[in-house]
RNA sequence: GGCGCCAUAGCCAAGUGGCAAGGCAGAGGUCUGCAAAACCUUUAUCCCCGGUUCAAAUCCGGGUGGCGCCUCCA
């Protein structure tokens, strides 16, 4: 397996921390609303990755955090928890809301086809670990206290800026202004490991702590969960290319300065899905989420077709005419599939999938072998199928899940009874009007030497 | 300002030195009562300018254009 390591900026060999086995930590989502089909993006990669694993023979553990407690919208005073803020839209409580949107959530992994990670924890189901965490790194020197919140002190970390390449006198000097500087902090780039002296006093999570009663600061959850789930080393940490200059750098900073060693091998990270006006947010407001896209009549499995498609360290415009020709190719497919005959086992182009996933995840490759598969006229109709199911473990597009048929089947046989009749009295007029009532029910006939069989459009 | 990514046909996209994959759409054809479906055929001076090389979409230099991150975000 070779895969893209941020850290290298380069395409790397893969080498297991223990031989035969993969460690892989995936950031998780904030539950605060649904996630919208950018962030599912993400989810659909990691997937992949763990999946692809599988398939070359790896025993994959994969981790995950479920964020359940506040993050601050915004450093800015005005901010508002965004637990809260969703909260106050809904009218519930901020548990009531986590609970809900981590069990949408995990229905629209479902949905995907998305395996539910080995391991997941929820963020406010860990406050001891967090304790723990702080008061070792407070006494190793890395953290201090001040204004009532606990920081960690960057310029204790050497390799602060190692995976982002930023400068710290250009995170101190963003261009952009608008933040405003937290007065307790040491360095402007210190950041927050618990927080007492809340901005917003309506924060409703809040726990005892030797800190004082708070709350902690969102970076600390994965390092924390990925520790307990997974332990002092990780082979693979993913995220979204977000996380890389803040979130992911801190978690290294807090992180090796707890367990002394170097933590992560490989960082892995997902692109961003586009929209034509940039980049698709939660909190713009409007966003597409997959029950929305289901609704605009795309099956969850098209959407998938579209995005592997692509690769997942590119970014991907998402539009109508994407969706739709993904729509058709999708559909197109799946008959072919559907019409294989069962399956035949065979050793052919399996390792042509296998070179196309190790090769960092050439989703559109393995894809296109699809189609190679399905015109190769050396194989058998079995021994496509057989392949093609092989892929389908990895890809997990529903290529052999029939589709529910929702239709009154004795009347459809009737009409096309009626039909063969007008055709063979040469009655073309009838004939047609039967196929287009047949047609405004939904259902396409298809006319061979055999017969006529029909389908759903 | 700093960091990173990208530019291949109407659209999506593979290809990292040796005649430019694949999908969708389009065109032509076979089949059909007519269609549909299926099948066959067909569609590219690889953003620009230099350089390296027998050979460059592919490597190097310089442009141009687009995007993301640097603030919670996948």
């Amino acid at each position: 397996m070779r895969l893209y390591n941020t850290m290298s900026l380069n395409v790397e060999e893969f080498v297991p921390i223990e031989a035969g086995r993969v460690k892989i930590y995936t950031c998780g989502p904030t539950v605060y609303n649904y996630a919208h089909i950018g962030n599912l993006r993400t989810y659909v990669s990691e997937d992949i990755l763990v999946r692809a694993f599988r398939f070359l023979g790896y025993e994959v553990s994969r981790a995950m955090n479920i964020t359940d407690v506040g993050h601050l919208e915004s450093d800015a005073d005005e901010g508002e928890d965004k637990m809260l803020k969703g909260a106050r839209r809904e009218r519930k409580t901020v548990w009531d809301i986590a609970d809900y949107y981590t069990e949408a959530f995990f229905r629209d992994m479902a949905k995907l086809n998305l395996e539910t990670p080995d391991i997941v924890m929820r963020a406010t189901d860990q406050i001891e670990d967090y304790i723990e965490f702080i008061s070792v790194l407070e006494e190793k020197g890395y953290a201090y206290r001040a204004g009532g919140n606990v920081y960690y002190d960057v310029s204790k970390f050497p390799r602060y800026t190692e995976l982002s390449r930023m400068p710290l006198e250009n995170l101190q000097h963003g261009t952009r202004g608008d933040v405003e500087l937290d007065e307790n902090k040491r360095n402007p780039y210190d950041f927050a490991l618990w927080f007492t002296k809340s901005k917003f006093d309506e924060q409703e999570m809040k726990w005892d702590s030797p800190f004082g009663r708070g709350y902690p600061g969102w970076h600390l959850e994965c390092s924390v969960i990925a520790l307990k789930a997974l332990g002092e080393r990780l082979d693979i940490h993913c995220g979204g290319v977000d996380h890389i200059s803040t979130h992911h750098t801190n978690e290294i900073a807090q992180t090796e300065s707890f367990t002394g060693q170097k933590w992560v091998n490989y960082w892995w990270h997902a692109e961003f899905l586009l929209t034509d006006d940039g980049k698709m947010s939660k909190s713009k407001g409007e966003f597409l989420s997959l029950s929305r896209l289901e609704e605009l009549g795309y099956d969850p499995m098209v959407y998938k077709y579209f995005l592997l498609g692509s690769h997942y360290r590119r970014q991907l415009a998402f539009s109508d005419e994407g969706m739709d020709t993904a729509k058709t190719a999708y559909h197109k497919l799946k008959e072919r599939t559907l019409a294989l005959a069962e399956p035949i086992e065979t050793t052919a182009y399996i390792d042509e999938f296998k070179a196309a996933l190790a090769d960092d995840l050439n989703t559109a490759n393995a894809l296109t072998l699809i189609y190679t598969v399905l015109k190769d006229d050396k194989l058998s109709s079995g021994e496509k199928r057989y392949i093609i199911e092989q892929m389908e473990t990895v890809l997990g597009l529903d290529l052999f899940v029939e589709p529910e048929i929702d239709v009154d089947t004795a009347k459809i046989e009737r009409l096309i009874a009626e039909r063969n009749q007008a055709k063979q009295a040469k009655n073309w007029a009838e004939a047609d009007r039967l196929r287009d009532e047949l047609q405004a029910m939904g259902i396409s006939l298809m006319d061979s030497k055999e017969g006529t069989t029909w389908k759903l459009n």
